[in-house]
DNA sequence: CCTATTATTGACTTATCGGTCATGAATACA
DNA sequence: TGTATTCATGACCGATAAGTCAATAATAGG
């Protein structure tokens, strides 16, 4: 029995998670959200609780998202190399296409606010755990298979994935074009099969 | 004919790398600059010219004294595969036993500067465009010497191992401790060898 | 229709941002 | 010693930061 909201939750944080993406936490002003997000001042603090929190419910949402369509695509019908394969490919970007490299929401936060926030830092943990976990399982079942290298443990390789994954994303940013970065994916590729 | 400076430009100028390098540059203000550097505002912008001037040349002396660091590191003697592995362990750092995990402020730079100021881009890109060179000019030596697989280019096996450094000094940010950090190293080093 | 409850709006607050500048101090050279 | 020149100092500036709040609007239940 009140005023009903006039704006969609989901969709209003999803703008907010596009302007955290591009600009990172720290350059990005409620007047930027403000205007990303088509909703004024007041309304974002009542919905959403301030800066900080808007940002760890467009975080959460982003990890959420990003780790579905990944335990999706990791558990697809086919070769586990070929899963792999495009996993990698699809995180992919091009620098000099994109106005602005985003790169991944997770990596850019680890990076810029990993060491100061630990409330974030602890998101940020989980989920890349989550990922590895995702990764070994995937590796775990190509080693069972025969398609995947047995003489290291698929967690190990399942972190090893994730490493390249994130210089990739950061080499994306500035100074590796699209088809560099598959090329040295596909390096990293080479390394999974057995010897 | 004129009154001496009273500080030294390059302590200065570490004191603010120190600064930019824990905080990252939006995070980091003038304020937090002028108790860094122990000078007042006036100084600061009389010597250097202001923040983004100052970050250009703090950034410079870091990348420098980097580049030279790692290239002495991989001309040294001994067995090539010992040198990648000294610059790659030489760069990991605890997460947990650092109370910032500062990482490294190059791959901070690229990831929160890269794509919205192009003046900055273009130095990480020469930077890194370097970094390559001096990694493939050592990885070709292996290659002649029998110590380096030599069914992938040179270049491309130094990118890969950019990618990697990159990916781990991300990781150690957040969710890679030291020890693992050092296994995935390996793994990535494991993958040079001929077969 | 009335009322309780929540949403929207935008003016407002306080603090801090990067940056400027007038003043006074310290030196080298004449 | 006088003077030109650079340096150090900190008060000051307008702009903008995040965040607050009182007033108004819109709904549901009675």
């Amino acid at each position: 029995m009140a005023r009903p909201r006039e704006f969609d939750i989901d969709q209003a944080l999803e703008a907010a998670t596009e302007a955290f993406w591009s600009r990172g936490y720290e350059a990005t002003s409620m007047a930027d959200l403000m205007q990303a997000m088509g909703l004024h001042k007041g309304s974002i603090y009542q919905a959403f609780g301030g800066k900080h929190a808007l940002f760890m419910q467009a975080l959460d949402r982003y990890l959420g998202a990003g780790l579905a369509q990944v335990q999706q695509a990791l558990s697809d019908a086919g070769p586990v190399p070929d899963r792999l394969r495009a996993v990698l490919h699809g995180t992919l970007q091009d620098p000099a296409a994109c106005q602005t490299a985003r790169g991944c929401l997770g990596l850019n936060t680890l990076v810029e606010l990993g060491p100061h926030d630990e409330v974030i830092a602890e998101r940020v943990r989980t989920h890349y755990g989550r990922l590895r976990e995702a990764f070994a399982t995937c590796l775990a079942e190509g080693q069972r298979t025969g398609t995947i290298r047995t003489d290291t443990e698929a967690d190990l390789l399942a972190e090893f994935l994730i490493t390249t994954i994130n210089g990739l994303q950061a080499g994306g940013k500035g100074y590796l074009s699209a088809v560099d970065q598959e090329r040295v994916a596909n390096v990293a590729l080479d390394h999974l099969s057995p010897s």
